[in-house]
DNA sequence: TTTATCTACGGAAACGTTTGCAGTTTTATA
DNA sequence: TATAAAACTGCAAACGTTTCCGTAGATAAA
C-alpha cells in the first residue's frame, strides 16, 4: 500500500533501476550499494508489489490447484505435500474445486487460461469425459500436471499410482479370503484410475477362473443417499455379492453403513476392501482394509515435476509419467471367520 | 499470452479505452457498441490479464485462506465453505498452511503485507501466543477475519462456536453417564477455543460439585507418537479416569489407539467424548460420541463476512462476532453399560 | 597517449489494464 | 436555427515493477 521501490530510491539517492537491480542481487551493482539499498528496504518495511512484478516479467509464481473435492483425505493429504514443496520454493497456491463437475472443471481451466497462474496442477472430475478446455489450456503454453486421476489421451507430466495392480491386489485378496462373488463398486467410467482399477479387478478374477458378472460391476456418482440406495439393492438381496471392492474411499464409507443399516455382518457376511487413506481405518468396526495411495508423495512429486518444468529455460514438452506404489493393508474386513 | 485489449481495439478500429469500458459494461458506452466488443472479445478468446488489472485497480479478487494444517476434517470442510461463497463472487483463493507453527504463521502474516491478497481469512496456529504480525497486518490496512481459532487480543471480526457451551455439554454429557473422574485433553493453553472448551468443563464439574483436579488437564502438542504416549501414562494406571473429553478430534482419535493398545474397553472402562467433524464418528469401534461443529457453515459465513467487507465502499472496521452452535451427538463411546 | 574493456549506475520504455479529462457527434430544448 | 445537454468515444497518464540501453569514469592494454 505504501513504501514503493520509487520512494526507497528517493531516500536513497539512487535511481529507480538501481536499487531494482540491488534488491534482486544483480552483478552489476556494487556490494556496498546492495548493502545499503537492502538495509533502507529492511527499515522501510519495503514490500515489492506482486502485480507489477507479475506484469513485467508475465510470471506470477503461482500455481493452481484444481481437485474434485476437499473433503476427502487423498487430496487433503495430496495438498499438503503440494503447498510443501510450493512454499519451499516460493510459490503460491491457488485452490479450485470441481466438485466432481465437467462444467466447473472447463469454466476453471478456461479461466486459467489468463495467466493468472504459471502452471496447474488437476486431478479430473467424475463427470469429465471430454478434454478439449485442457487441450486449449495447455495449447495456451500453460503447463498443466495431471495427478492420480490423470488424462491418458493428452500427452504430458502424470504422477499416479499403480491402479492395475492395486485393483489386482484388492480383488486377489478378496479371493483368497474365499469370496466367491465380488463387487466392483466404481466411480466413474472414465476416470483412469476406475478403468485401471477395474482392469486389475477383472485380471484377478480371470486370473482364478472367476467368471465376471457385469451386473457386479456398479457405477455411482456424487449423490451419497443415491450411492446406500443402490448399494442397498445389491445387498438386500439372497444371493447378495460376499466381498466389496470399492474403488474409492466414500464407497466403501457407504458399504459400511449399509451393512450396518440392513445389520449385515462384516466379515461374515460381506467381506470389504477400499482404495482409501483414512488414517483411522484401523479404529472402524470392523477395521478397514484397504489399499492405500502414497498420497502426500504424489502431491510431492506432482508439485516438483511441475515447478521443475516451470523453472527450466527451454520450455520443451516433458512428457513424463511418475507411478507411486500403493499398498494393501489387511485388517479386519476381510478377516476369514473360521466356521461354526 | 496472446491477445491483449490493444488487439481486440484494432481489430474493432476503437480505442483502448472504449474497449476496456464496453468490457466492463459502462454507461458510457452504447449497448450497440458493446455487443460488437463482446462478440470480438469472445470470439478472439480475449483474456484480461488478471495481474496488469489488480496492479491498476489495487484490487486482487484474491483472498488468503490461512489454517494450522488441512488433514483436518474441520478445515476441509471449512476451505469447502469458503470456496463455495468465493467462486461466487468471482474472488480467488490462496491457501497458506501453518502447520501449528508461530514461525510460519508470521512468515505468511508478513508476506500477505505485500498485498496480493485483499483479505484474509485465518485460523490461529496452536503455537501462537503473540499477535504482533497480525496487528501489522491488520495495520496495513489488510482486512483479517478470524475463524474457529479466533484471537480475542484484536478487535475485528470473527466466526465461531459456541465453545464454552460446547465444552461444558461435553462435559455434563459425561458426567450424566456416571463419570467421576474426568480428562481434558488440551492442544495448546493459548487457543481461544482450548480456553472457552476448558472453561466449560471446569463449570460443568463445579455446577456437580466435582472436584477440578489439575493433574486430568493435559495439554498436548502437534506430535502423534508424543500425544499418545502421555495419554498412555494417563490410561495405564490404576487410578485412570473413567472419562475422556478431547478439545480436538486427533486427541480423540489418539485415545482410541491408546485404548485399544492397552486393551481398554470403551464405553466400560473409560468413556469418550470429543470436538469432531469425522463423518465416519458413526463407524468407530466404538462410535465415537461427539460435538460436532458447522464446519461448512464456519467457512461460509467467514467469507461472507470478509467478501462483504471488501465490496463496502466505507471501510469502516466492522467488529461483528457471530457465534455458531455446535451440536452433541451421543454415540457409543460414552454408552452407559449395566452392571455386571 | 590512444583505445578498449569493465564497473557501476541512470534514463526511459515496457508489461496490459483502468480512468480522468477532453473532444466530437447526436439529440433535445428554446 | 441556435444552443445546451447528453451520449459516445479517444488520448494519455497512471499503477509499480523490470530491463534494454546508454554513459561516465576507472582501469587495462596497445
Amino acid at each position: 500500500m505504501n513504501v514503493d521501490i520509487k520512494m526507497l530510491a528517493k531516500h536513497l539517492r539512487l535511481s529507480i533501476s538501481t536499487v531494482s537491480r540491488a534488491l534482486r542481487d544483480s552483478y552489476e551493482i556494487s556490494a556496498k550499494t546492495k548493502q545499503r539499498v537492502k538495509e533502507m528496504a529492511a527499515q522501510l518495511n519495503y514490500q515489492p508489489n506482486p502485480y507489477a512484478s507479475s506484469l513485467r516479467k508475465n510470471k506470477s509464481k503461482t500455481i493452481a490447484v484444481v481437485i474434485p473435492e476437499i473433503t476427502n483425505n487423498f487430496f487433503a493429504l495430496a495438498i499438503n505435500g503440494i503447498e510443501y514443496i510450493s512454499q519451499e520454493k516460493k510459490y503460491h497456491v491457488l485452490i479450485y474445486l470441481t466438485h466432481e463437475s465437467l462444467l466447473k472443471e472447463i469454466e476453471v481451466a478456461n479461466h486459467l487460461q489468463n495467466g493468472r497462474v504459471d502452471g496447474v496442477l488437476l486431478s479430473l472430475s467424475a463427470e469429465t469425459n471430454k478434454y478439449d478446455h485442457l487441450v486449449n489450456l495447455k495449447a495456451t503454453g500453460i503447463p498443466v500436471v495431471f495427478f492420480d486421476r490423470i488424462c491418458e489421451s493428452i500427452p504430458g507430466s502424470c504422477i499416479t499410482t499403480d491402479d492395475f495392480e492395486g485393483g489386482f491386489a484388492a480383488t486377489e485378496h478378496l479371493i483368497l479370503c474365499k469370496c466367491k462373488k465380488i463387487a466392483y463398486l466404481d466411480l466413474s467410467r472414465h476416470l483412469s484410475i476406475s478403468s485401471k482399477r477395474m482392469q486389475g479387478y477383472v485380471a484377478a478374477l480371470n486370473k482364478h477362473n472367476i467368471h465376471v458378472d457385469e451386473r457386479l460391476i456398479m457405477q455411482f456418482s456424487n449423490d451419497v443417499s443415491a450411492n446406500e440406495e443402490v448399494i442397498t439393492d445389491a445387498l438386500d438381496s439372497s444371493d447378495r455379492p460376499d466381498g466389496i471392492f470399492a474403488s474409492v474411499e466414500k464407497l466403501a464409507i457407504a458399504s459400511y453403513n449399509v451393512c450396518e443399516k440392513l445389520k449385515i455382518n462384516i466379515p461374515e457376511q460381506v467381506k470389504i476392501i477400499g482404495f482409501s487413506n483414512l488414517e483411522i481405518s484401523s479404529l472402524l468396526n470392523p477395521s478397514l482394509s484397504t489399499i492405500t495411495q502414497p498420497a502426500y508423495e504424489i502431491g510431492k512429486q506432482a508439485a516438483l515435476q511441475l515447478l521443475r518444468y516451470l523453472e527450466k529455460k527451454n520450455m520443451t514438452d516433458v512428457h513424463e509419467t511418475i507411478i507411486l506404489k500403493s499398498t494393501l493393508i489387511p485388517r479386519g474386513s476381510t478377516k476369514v471367520t473360521s466356521f461354526k
